[in-house]
DNA sequence: GATGAATGAGGATTCATTCAT
DNA sequence: TATGAATGAATCCTCATTCAT
């Protein structure tokens, strides 16, 4: 209930009274639920962060080959934009006042662990020939995050596109990574 | 100056006593010189997409081929990050609640008319054979929108990439768009 | 008790602050009551106009005789001193300020139909040949609503006359109203 | 100039700036002619109350009969009403207000010394058997300054009656006061 | 004399949070 | 557990006044 109304008029612009509204009691009631408004902020991103990078180290943990192994982490990143829509928007717009909060420091470690997820299968893809020489994984990884963090804003599950079918259409737009010289050359 | 504070705490949580500390009045003698708060925003973000969208004009105008047209528009875009950076960050951040202000009706028919001006562009790479025939050309749009607009929270102009350098590594993740069996392949 | 302090030094001349201290409670503790300081001045005026056309139709409906219908308008005019002191005092003070908003344009209304009502009665006495013929309706109403709202500045009820005692006295420097050559000549 | 923003917007209501706007001059320059707002209001109230009692105190030196008296100063009275339009209700408006401030101590001993000369023209007119004997001289007073100092509300010099014409009119509705069994019984 | 930027004390309003009932 | 009145700090904005130019 707080996590749609952060997400779609902010963390400050979103009123604990709004909250309470949402849910049909008075502002009062929701602190007996709920220690403070920052609380209810913290669960929601941290719930988050908590399921996708479980579902990340459980992709790397197959160990299939690195472009399969990139390839389902990008449907893992586009289908928690279903599941965990608002927390993906809130993450996104929040993210650097939060980061300057102390009882938020836990989002640096964990964007440092999810970093170094991606950057080893990108490398290890560089290194095995199955991508492009000369690609960046610093900036591949950061172009992805980018990219799917951002679609949150006008991706619709249910409407248009599936999370599947978005992540497939960024694998055609991102073609150009593959190495052309590899057997292996497309990326689906 | 108000601008650096919206594009670092939001627009909401930039305070107009913040503002004047930071250009070392106080807060009244601010009024001297903007009817509002919301004027400074104002200012900031319609300047801005003047600026884009005038310079925009300019490329198509020229009348190359698609491809360099392409090339060419999302330079002037990754120029903007350098040029607009506190511009293009605030409005990534704050558009949507904005779009709810009569007073910003602007930014639809701006953004109408930008998107109007790049998928006219790629749809002429796709009618000509320069592009992938099942390049989808909104999708591409938004890919490319999303991609410079949320690159502005890492990229740092005159740290490591430079605006036209960050350009190219863009066209080099983007080769995918480009026919494979067209006799001018590469972006570059 | 915004009501006193509005009456007493108009409603610019008024804080927030300062009725709260009235009060008893701090300044944002009004606002559980009352959306606004303009509101607080709307309850006032719209309940006092409500419950003066509401005793003047009771008056009229009456369908007494025009100088007895007249007389005891006259009377509910001089009593609504006393029972709405405050309203009197603020609705004389700030008419014209109040009239400029748009939130406040059923002042127009009301206005008129009192006026029509009272027109009616006098135009009726003037037709009887109760009022002297050369009365003119509209400056007897207007020097009947002038005397009444200014006398509010320094008629204090409980202090010397009464509201009844007034309106008599009124009716005895009206007496110029009534005409001569009619049987019932004396106001009262 | 400030006169009139003062009478239709209140002292309050009114801006040093938006008195400087109309004089076409920017709010600073207004302190080479003006201590303060304050002084402006000083000196437009003074000099009205400085003419009226010495127009009032001319005509009483006529030491004509109390009826003709009478009548000169009420012509006086609403002949001030278009000399000193703006002056009349500003004072009117914020005499309460006024009252407070030590700077505006001489309005008390002005209200006096007026009020003291028409009592004593109503006092002989009683005495003398003009009026009615059982006029209130202060209720009477009271009256003519009420009905005088509001009318400023609706009177407007140049359109409808002329203020001599107004004059008439209160006559003839205060021929109540004239004493019915005196050979000269009509007031004008 | 005029300018216009700056002052600084307020003013209305918002809102997360508390707490007695 | 729920209520809703109260808190009090913070926010945007206003405005009479000053003063260097």
């Amino acid at each position: 209930m707080a996590a749609e109304l952060f997400a779609e008029h902010g963390y400050r612009g979103t009123t604990v009274r709004g909250i309470a509204d949402t849910a049909g009691v008075l502002s009062g009631s929701l602190y007996h639920h709920f220690d403070s408004k920052e609380t209810m902020l913290d669960e929601l991103i941290s719930q988050y962060l908590e399921d996708l990078s479980a579902e990340y180290r459980r992709i790397v943990a197959e160990g299939l080959d690195p472009m399969t192994t990139f390839e389902r982490l990008l449907r893992a990143a586009t289908a928690s934009l279903a599941s965990h829509r608002a927390a993906v928007i809130v993450l996104h717009n929040e993210r650097d006042e939060l980061a300057r909060r102390a009882r938020f420091g836990y989002l640096k470690h964990k964007d440092a662990e999810i970093r170094q997820l991606w950057l080893g299968v990108i490398a290890e893809g560089v290194t095995s020939g199955a991508f492009r020489p000369d690609v960046d994984p610093h900036l591949l990884y950061q172009v992805v995050c980018d990219v799917i963090s951002v679609a949150v804003r006008w991706f619709h599950p249910g409407v248009g596109l599936s999370a599947d079918q978005l992540a497939e259409q960024y694998l055609g737009i991102l073609q150009g990574i593959a190495n052309p010289v590899h057997p292996e050359r497309d990326v689906r």
